[in-house]
DNA sequence: GTGATTTCTTAATCTACCTTAAGTTTTTTG
DNA sequence: CAAAAAACTTAAGGTAGATTAAGAAATCAC
């Protein structure tokens, strides 16, 4: 298994020793996922952070069949439920693979381990979470100010690396838009 | 100046000694605020953390004239723009006193140096990050999936210590509607 | 490879929410 | 306390985006 890009990812914010690099990698757990696979199915516990080395997963709130995508993450990102992750709720999101993907899950338990262990990871995951708050922040703005053309150019902006891979029903759904009304956005921008 | 709310909001999360105590309080501001008085004007750098002692502040992003409400911080609530605070850039955001308001601030180089000396603080601003990042999502999956008369309905419940006591005009910002549309859901409401 | 399924597009109709405006009530300010 | 400013309400007309539907294109599954 190759570690190098979870510990890259985490010596951007926190130097580590040969000490702290093995105990953590023993911590994770290997798992490849199929497209279309669920990493974390709505309604079960979500035990599991989970980072991705390879691939693209998908996050989503299912209402009465309709579809919000709430992130996509892609190689070098951390995705979990965080809400049910923290607080051991059943899931209210699905993830799912949109690609074979392959991940390293650390699990509560293993978390709990390793900031016992070794608390320079609070730090690690302060920043983290720092982010991913600022993020979605910065999304709610953006949703309350934005009409759904701009928000999608900002779409497109964000996840540039992605946004040809997956569909206009996905990109859609995190926008807010039906992928009809996405369509003719597309539509517009084309005969410009 | 009262230092106990702020300290049991964190020994909610980590426990300290006498020691730590005093340092942390030794780094901290007490600020006073009239109704109206900005905390923070956007483009202006964003020095501060700021704690709710008592009062209600109130962030906003400005676009053309529009205004959409971040959030609303009461009594022992922290508050400020996230972004500009921890990468030193101008503040997107407003942040402004609803009321009169006494708030604790520390400044970022203030809570590098607590973190610095006392890095079981870095597990405080964890949980504290975690749990706002938890909130904002929570709120994109609302903004996603209901309409705003639910939507109003969440906020309700959500700030129902304040609720009553600011404007329609503020709420309907904070849905992202205008107040017209929520007097005629209120209206509606009513009328049940 | 081919039939089945899903996605994308286009277009007509519909609705949640916006805009404008004018009147009323409440709050602010001197 | 009075005048001014801000907030709230109601209503008419407008628009961004939803819904429905149906055909075309792409993808999937055997």
């Amino acid at each position: 298994m190759n570690y190098d890009l979870i510990l890259f990812n985490i010596e951007k914010h926190i130097s580590l020793d040969e000490r702290e690099r093995n105990f953590f990698c023993s911590l994770l757990k290997e798992k490849q996922f199929s497209k279309k696979d669920f990493v974390l199915a709505g309604g079960q516990l979500c035990r599991n952070i989970s980072f991705v080395n390879t691939g693209i997963l998908r996050a989503f709130f299912n209402h009465d069949g309709k579809e919000s995508t709430i992130m996509f993450a892609m190689k070098d990102w951390w995705i979990t439920d965080m809400n049910c992750f923290i607080n051991r709720q059943p899931a209210m999101l699905n993830i799912v693979a949109l690609e074979e993907t392959e991940v390293l899950q650390l699990s509560k338990e293993n978390m709990d381990k390793l900031l016992l262990n070794f608390p320079k990871f609070e730090k690690f995951f302060r920043i983290i979470f720092q982010n991913a708050y600022v993020r979605e922040q910065l999304r709610t703005i953006q949703n309350l100010s934005l009409p759904a053309a701009e928000r999608y150019d900002n779409f497109c902006t964000k996840y540039e690396r992605i946004s040809q891979m997956i569909t206009q029903k996905q990109i859609a759904s995190y926008l807010g838009i039906t992928p009809e009304f996405l369509s003719s956005i597309r539509a517009k921008k084309a005969n410009l």
